[in-house]
RNA sequence: GCCCAGAUGAUGGAAUUGGUAGACAUGCUAGACUCAAAAUCUGGUGUCCGUAAGGAUGUGUGGGUUCGAGUCCCACUCUGGGUACCA
């Protein structure tokens, strides 16, 4: 036997398996399917960190198990190569980003390929290839033209809506759009011109043009994300690059209506065997709620009036607890409010109010937004606000701790049943009036009941006494003539960049500002060359100085780094595909995602647009489920020794690269397997990966225990124990216990006399999907011509695995005193009998009360006595 | 603050879901082999008492349910992740 170099074994299986096409998979139709897919990397300039193979690893060897159990099985890889990053490397290196992901991708696929993971390589697929992001832009161009009909609860064709608008008017559309109501006659819609036509049609667009705040850098000219601003030591907010000062600044946007689909994505989280943790981070992300808009009359004070006060203006509010109304004692606005501005003259302390909005002007969003910060406001005398439900005259705050982008940006304080609104009346000494209590009348603490889903007693209320909350909020809603309204915390989703490194968008403007959507024929609409990849110094996109692009009026936004991976697991299915972006035969064949391993750090990003986008091209027919992953798993992060993240910053990182030329990509793989739990994040240890290696050495070998014989019975039935274990183990994920089953076997084997070559072979092959390049070779020494990665799986015999003798604990008072053996099918009583026989339990039994005895078969007999 | 996950030897972790806690691995330790070292092999290794047999104790803390609790219930402490005044 040769010594064992996982240098030339890995190498050449490598070759032997790309040469032979091992891992190919075909799309024909008569086999079961299997798609496991990893989420698919972006490919940044510092290449892997052996924490990044820990889930590639992980759904190898669940791919692989299922392959060897005769399912066809799809298991590409690719690149999400769009976005900041490469453009940031692309500035600083001063080379063109398509240059620097070409240089980063090779990079990810040497590290990739060494690692030996059974992807099918010919499908793979790049977000910045044009004839991908031809079908990027292709799909945009659906969703543009398209809007969301809530009464089929489905996304239909923008000319369908075209012709509601030409027959009826708008009178009978119930859509998601930007309006509250809009309506029009069929005479207005024929009159209308182009641009009018348009700009209605925008308003319910799946794809929108609208504006929304950004983080702009007068210094720099440019809008910066998130992650290129830091705080500096006072505080403020500041670019990263250069210290530049930050401001708010209103831009003109892309978006997605994703909120047209909040509800079915809610839903839909339902049929999705996922864990129950990455279903709550994404429906509290949603924030669905239930309130109610109720219109309260703001008055000139009666104190200023006293002929009687007279109304100056509605002002609504949005409430989840319209039960609680009789005991709203003022009303909050958000210092941004509308109506202050309007009610100016009449505030007659105008000055100090004002002070207090231009200081909640200059505070950031962190500022305002900081923990157990106290909550401070003014009110705004002279002005008052009158509770519909009583007709009580209550006054008017301003307050920050009140956002003006959710709900209608004012509330009504009902200080007994709101632990904001009780702080802050307790600061400035607001009337605090309890008007729920529980169905036992006793007083509490008002601050203690506060869940709408509590029975309750509403008091002060004639009308409405002896309900429930949830009665009384509905009851109480429509008795102050208010409405019903379902909220979301989650927005429509911004869908462009001011930024060059992203798939242009495929429209066009004419001179009038109308816009023309490309046709499929003229797409892809390829990013042309730039001289430089900053900015305009106007915000705009670096496009905007491409004289030839806006001579032909495209738009200068590009999409973001989301849009390429909203759709991609789709277009593994069919990635030539040139006339569609993938083929009706394929989609139906594969389905869906039934296996989708990656980083839950997704949740609220990559899962929900994906989820978004195919919910959408279900609505249209284009595929054929709604949801695209059935199965996801979240591998647990490797973190470094020093038990932080792996990263550049702390010096930390740990190169697979090295781990495979020391110790061989087997041990690595084996490693990563048996560290601990898949889904639980572990520190590394150079230190304990030994463990892997050694367990490799022996197991090549153990070749020398092969003999002519048949193994012995014992041998036998540890090796289909071990089959049935490590296969149920895969099925699960458990893949450390599922090595460790292994590492037990191989033990008995090592003590055994020997082992015959078809049981060596079973064990061999339950490896494989782990080790896969040293189980490949010690398969083809014994004199296999094909490779072990397409051979059937073993199967464990039942009646194998039966032990016919059985060790079992006796206690005494749930201590244990003795162990015996006992055989398979002995009966209690005759366990009872041995059991009273044996001395260690005479010593603790004798002279005492039996008060029973408890037998858990082939387990634990446990005797009780006084 | 709220939501979620977790806490088991020196270390990573296992425990048939209420039935012998610490599998497997690392480390440490003793021995074999060796001129020596490495590698390999064999034994030991939760803590305390004891030469030993054995006993006591032990899964973050305090209570509870049970013949029996790492596992279930109640209260708390700490750690990690998410979120940020959502009316």
């Amino acid at each position: 036997m040769k010594e064992y170099d996982h240098k030339k074994i890995e190498k050449k299986w490598q070759k032997e398996w790309e040469d032979k096409g091992t891992y190919k998979t075909s799309d024909s139709n008569d086999t079961k399917k299997m798609y496991v897919l990893d989420m698919f990397p972006y490919p940044s300039g510092v290449g892997l960190h052996v924490g990044h193979p820990r889930g590639y690893i992980g759904s190898d060897v669940y791919a692989r198990m299922k392959r060897m159990e005769g399912y066809n099985v799809l298991h590409p890889m690719g690149y999400d190569a769009f976005g900041l990053p490469a453009e940031q490397y692309a500035l600083q290196h001063k080379i063109h980003p398509r240059k620097a992901v070409e240089e980063n991708v090779k990079t990810f696929e040497r590290q990739l390929s060494i690692i030996g993971l059974s992807y099918d390589w010919s499908r793979k697929v790049n977000t910045t290839d044009p004839k991908y992001y031809k079908w990027t832009q292709w799909i945009f161009l659906q969703i543009y033209n398209s809007w969301y009909d809530k009464t089929e609860d489905k996304a239909r064709p923008i000319s369908e809506l075209e012709n509601i608008f030409e027959k009826d008017g708008n009178g009978k559309v119930n859509a998601a759009c930007s309006l509250d109501t809009e309506i029009f006659t069929m005479k207005d819609w024929e009159g209308f011109s182009m641009k009018e036509k348009q700009d209605i049609l925008m308003k319910y667009r799946l794809a929108f043009e609208g504006y929304s705040e950004v983080n702009w850098c007068p210094e720099m000219g440019t809008v910066l994300a998130n992650d290129e601003i830091i705080n500096d030591k006072d505080g403020n907010p500041v670019s990263e690059r250069g210290n530049f000062k930050v401001e708010k600044k209103s831009m003109r946007q892309w978006f997605m209506r994703i909120t047209a689909y909040a509800d079915r994505l809610i839903s839909g989280l339902d049929e999705l065997d996922w864990s129950s943790h990455i279903r709550e981070i994404q429906k509290n992300w949603i924030g669905k709620s239930e309130g109610s808009e109720i219109e309260f009359k703001v008055v000139i004070s009666s104190e200023v009036q006293p002929l009687g006060a007279f109304e100056v203006g509605p002002l609504k509010v949005f409430t989840t607890r319209a039960d609680t109304i009789f005991g709203a004692t003022y009303v909050v606005l958000a210092p941004e409010h509308p109506l202050v501005k309007k009610l100016e003259s009449n505030i007659e302390n105008l000055e100090e109010v004002n002070k207090y909005i231009n200081s909640v002007k200059n505070k950031t969003d962190e500022d305002r937004t900081k923990n157990d910060k106290e909550k401070t406001g003014v009110e705004l005398k002279g002005i008052k606000a009158v509770n519909p439900a009583n007709g009580e005259e209550v006054p008017v705050w301003i307050a920050d701790y009140v956002l003006a982008t959710y709900g209608t940006g004012a509330v009504m304080a009902v200080p007994a049943h709101d632990e904001r609104d009780f702080d802050f009346a307790k600061k400035y000494n607001l009337e605090i009036k309890q008007v729920v209590f529980k169905n036992d009348g006793i007083f509490r603490d008002p601050i203690n009941i506060k869940s709408s889903t509590d029975d309750g007693i509403l008091i002060n209320s004639d009308k409405f006494n002896h309900i429930s909350s949830e009665e009384a909020r509905l009851k109480i809603t429509e008795f102050v003539g208010g409405k019903i309204v379902t909220k979301y915390k989650m927005r429509d989703a911004i869908f462009a960049r001011q930024r060059y490194w992203g798939e242009p968008i495929p429209l066009k403007y004419d001179k009038d500002g109308v816009i023309i959507p490309l046709e499929e024929k003229d797409l892809p609409l390829e990013l042309p060359d730039v001289k430089s990849y900053e900015s305009m110094g106007t915000g705009e996109s670096p496009l905007a100085g491409v004289k030839s692009w806006v001579k032909e009026g495209y738009e200068t936004n590009t999409m973001p780094g989301w849009a390429g991976s909203s759709w991609y697991f789709l277009r593994y299915m069919d990635p030539q595909n040139s006339k569609n972006f993938a083929s009706r035969k394929n989609l139906d064949y594969w389905n869906q995602v039934d296996m989708y391993v990656g980083g839950q750090e997704h949740a609220t990003g990559h899962l929900l647009y994906s989820r978004f986008w195919n919910n959408f091209l279900y609505d249209m027919g284009y595929v054929p489920n709604k949801e695209p992953f059935k199965k996801l798993i979240n591998q647990g992060m490797i973190l470094a020794t020093d038990g932080r993240k792996m990263s550049k910053r702390w010096n930390n990182v740990i190169n697979p690269d090295d781990i495979v030329s020391n110790y061989g990509a087997d041990t690595l793989r084996v490693y990563e397997m048996f560290m601990g739990p898949f889904e639980q994040s572990l520190p590394w240890s150079t230190e304990s990966i030994i463990g892997s290696r050694r367990f490799i050495d022996r197991v090549y070998r153990l070749q020398n225990k092969i003999t002519e014989n048949e193994s012995s019975d014992d041998v036998v039935k540890s090796l289909h124990k071990t089959i049935k274990k490590v296969t149920e183990d895969i099925e699960s994920f458990s893949f450390n216990t599922s090595i460790s089953a292994m590492m037990i076997f191989m033990n008995e084997m090592d003590k055994a006399e020997g082992i015959s070559k078809n049981d060596f072979k079973m064990f061999l092959q339950i490896l494989a999907p782990f080790a896969s390049h040293i189980t490949e070779e010690i398969w083809h020494t014994l004199g296999e011509k094909e490779s072990i990665h397409t051979s059937s799986w073993p199967k464990w015999d039942e009646k194998k695995i039966i032990d016919d003798e059985i060790k079992i604990a006796i206690q005494v008072n749930g201590k244990v005193r003795a162990e015996i053996m006992i055989s398979k099918d002995i009966k209690e009583e005759e366990i009872k009998e041995i059991a009273f026989k044996n001395s260690n339990i005479i010593t603790w039994t004798e002279g005492k009360d039996i008060k029973k005895v408890i037998y858990i078969p082939n387990r634990v007999m446990n005797i009780v006595v006084v």
